[in-house]
RNA sequence: GCGGGUGUAGCUCAAUGGUAGAGCUCCAGCCUUCCAAGCUGGUCAUGAGGGUUCGAUUCCCUUCACCCGCUCCA
């Protein structure tokens, strides 16, 4: 099948309230995307999946919510203050842009040649500012996380002591960041906010490279579980010039977007002890681990699986898009638009549909339709033909439509309709939810 | 931020310096209706702000958003 375009999933997300711009009746903000009501279901379960895997499914590994704001000396210890801040400068001619500590601005523009017409310096903050209290005064400077792993670092004593985890184990966390992206864009691929899902695996050092390795296939693994075709994603390494300040190794997990291409779906990084090490010396605390049982004291080397919950859900979306035909009840066949999402993510597990609005259905549908919102969650419409419901429950993904008729109120049985293969089975009411919950994986 | 392009119902498209139309969608009604059926009725739009004008969706200015480049990462 042909990879769907973006701009499809973008009219599907409006049409069906699952993304659509913020504060739109503004005029919309550039870069800020709103979730609707199916949209943040989605994204819920995207992030639901991932601590599943990764806290709660492991024994190493416990979790944290530290705070969007800390104190700015943490940015200043990490390198964040100093690399987050470019002086820019543009040729007026191109209008191509350049580092201005990275070139001779004497000489003429690298790319065209010409004389410099150099604008002046400007600061690209990549980090949004705001400030603590009520006066806007520099000493209450402070900086919205471009990242949530500092808080991690800086906890790491406080959970390390608190948990009782012994190395290697990891602190896991789910949270806002913030970065003000000189080029944002590609629908919620990149925006200035946006939610990240990290976690810092701390080792000894010399076991660093094994367990960089394992997590690169434990992260490749977890997008393979949720359904993504393996033909779409694939592991990149970085080149040694385009590393980050802290890491030692990275390799990308990208997902091949259609139009976009190869694009960086998560970041799995050896960040060594530069973290550690750089808090130890700006705050004086001693951040080193003492492995008692083999008298060994040193700073641990993280491994730093990170990945974007948004561009995540983007890929989850694309990849299940699906458009086929289907027969009609005139005898053709039309387009059929379903989303095969893992049923782990959609957003709605089950819809229940009476036949018809004929009102001796209504109070039985009522009833079947309560009883499964007991255990999954589920959704409820009654109106428009059945055929044309089934079709609004395929395209946002819902694995299972039960349809309560007429031979329902005598024989106490409704229909469950499978979304991939449009099967139907005949199933007694009352073993409903264990059908549909030996179908449906936690 | 800079250069170029684009903004009309939820979507796809019309039209106009003088009452903004259609198809699909959506909502309601009819029909014991299992894969977007039909019939009837209905809701909803000139991105925002300002200017010129008797009158602006149309002309002008500003702004916002989107698309393509320059950049960067989750």
């Amino acid at each position: 099948m042909p990879a769907p375009s973006v701009e499809a999933i973008v009219n599907l997300c409006k049409r069906r309230g699952i993304v659509f711009p913020s504060s739109e009746i503004y005029g919309g903000l550039r870069s800020a995307w709103d979730w609707g009501p199916l949209g943040v279901e989605i994204k819920r379960n995207v992030k639901g999946q991932w601590w599943r895997s990764m806290v709660h499914r492991r024994g190493d590994v416990v979790g944290l919510e530290s705070s969007i704001l800390m104190s700015s000396k943490v940015w200043e210890a990490s390198g964040h203050v100093a690399t987050f801040t470019d002086p820019l400068v543009e040729c007026t001619n191109c209008h191509h842009r350049f580092r201005a500590d990275h070139i001779d601005l004497s000489k003429k523009c690298p790319d065209c040649g010409q004389d410099p017409g150099w604008t002046d310096p400007r600061q690209f903050n990549l980090m949004f500012k705001t400030f603590m209290g009520p006066v806007e005064d520099s000493a209450n400077l402070v900086y919205l996380r471009p990242e949530t792993a500092q808080g991690m670092f800086v906890d790491f004593e406080t959970v390390q002591q608190t948990s009782r985890k012994k190395i290697p184990f990891g602190i896991a966390q789910q949270g806002k960041s913030f970065r003000n992206e000189i080029t944002p864009g590609n629908f919620v691929f990149r925006t200035r906010e946006f939610e990240q899902m990290e976690m810092e695996f701390f080792v000894k050092p010399g076991t660093d490279e094994q367990w960089h390795d394992y997590w690169i296939e434990q992260r490749m693994n977890w997008f393979l579980d949720l359904g993504i075709d393996k033909d779409n994603l694939r592991l990149r390494e970085h080149a040694a010039d385009e590393l980050s300040h802290y890491a030692k190794r990275t390799l990308d997990i990208e997902y091949n977007f259609p139009q976009m291409g190869w694009s960086e779906l998560e970041g799995i990084a050896n960040r060594t002890d530069f973290d550690l090490k750089a808090h130890a010396a700006a705050s004086g605390q001693d951040l080193s681990y003492f492995d008692s049982e083999n008298d060994d004291r040193f700073v641990p080397f993280v491994i730093e699986p990170a990945v974007g919950v948004e561009r995540s859900a983007m890929a989850f979306l694309i990849d299940a898009f699906t458009e086929e035909e289907a027969p009609t009840a005139s005898g053709g066949t039309e387009k059929r638009t379903l989303l095969k999402l893992d049923a782990r993510l959609a957003p709605f597990k089950v819809a229940v549909l009476p036949l018809s609005k004929h009102a001796d259905l209504t109070p039985v549908a009522e009833k079947v339709a309560g009883s499964v919102r007991e255990a999954f969650v589920t959704d409820f419409d009654i109106t428009g033909s059945i055929g044309k419901r089934y079709r609004r429950q395929d395209e946002i993904g819902t694995p299972f439509c039960v349809t309560v008729d007429f031979d329902s109120i005598e024989d106490g049985q409704v229909t469950v309709r499978h979304r991939d293969t449009m099967d139907q089975d005949r199933i007694p009411m009352d073993g409903l939810v264990e059908y549909l919950a030996k179908r449906l994986p936690a």
